[in-house]
DNA sequence: ATGAAATGCTGGACGATCTGGACAGAAAGC
DNA sequence: GCTTTCTGTCCAGATCGTCCAGCATTTCAT
């Protein structure tokens, strides 16, 4: 399915996606026109899902994360998930096996604006909040192989 | 701190960080210099933490992802730490308020690499896992304002 | 107020980069 | 063994990024 030029352009493209196509040719060792083409394959394959950025939150006015734990109230399942979507202050969301139907990130501004948005799906479902306290690991990718 | 240019220049490169300086140009009104100058400092200052790629996990060969709450056994938690940083399958790891001290997220190749890597620390450590069924929420930033 | 300095922008020139097309070679299928 | 397909290269025209000089606005000390 991959091969090894493309996980090493992957590898190449994590730490920097604004990285030019010259630099990534030399880097693996092909020309531009043929990493180009790579790049469009790996994109239109769903391999590559998004050229993005990562943004430190608090510089957006966003000190504070939790993690919350969302257990529907019976019948609440389909509610519940929809004002979860929509809510935007929820910057990540899945849905687990287990007790707890839904594990989400939430961005807040303050302890306060945490507990106005909990309360908004509190009739609905029960909650288990946790507030992040550091980030050992930030988002990564998992292991490319010998990338 | 940021403002309204700097937003939306953010908000276009969460969509597309590929995107040229002559597009975020025209897209905010400014000339091209002016715009690589914003990047520059941006990314100076810290809010840009990085420009990245989202790859899809199950190209690289992993179907399943886990949720994993973990509670180091008393004068263990830095062992734990460590161990959760050093296997790079945790794609994710915050340090939490409660009785969960981490939070972590797994990426694994089956159930039974799910089940060899957790042994790994069931010695040090009590832990949940939930798998991950279905994700309503893909990692977004928060809210930018008026963008 | 006023002048100096700093900031942030523009436009143009130049060099670097990207794109698309013509073509070549290896692998796969008939 | 020949054709088709896939992946790559090379080249030229088009596009893009960076550097620099110059200008407007803001800030601040006088």
């Amino acid at each position: 399915m991959l091969d090894d030029l493309d996980r090493k352009l992957l590898d190449i493209l994590v730490k920097d996606s604004r990285a030019s196509l010259k630099e990534l040719a030399q880097q693996v060792g092909l020309s531009s026109p043929s990493v180009s083409e790579r790049l469009r394959r790996l994109e239109e394959r769903g391999v590559i899902r998004a050229f993005t950025v990562e943004i430190d939150p608090e510089a957006l006015g966003y000190p504070l994360q939790a993690i919350v734990r969302i257990r529907p109230l019976p019948g609440k399942l389909h509610i519940v998930q929809q004002l979860i979507e929509e809510i935007p202050e929820f910057g990540e969301c899945d849905k687990v096996t287990g007790d707890d139907c839904f594990v989400a990130r939430l961005y807040v501004r303050s302890m306060s604006e945490l507990d106005k948005l909990l309360d908004r799906i509190a009739d609905k479902a029960e909650t288990s909040t946790a507030i992040i306290k550091a980030q050992p690991i930030r988002r990564r990718p998992p292991p490319m192989g010998n990338a």
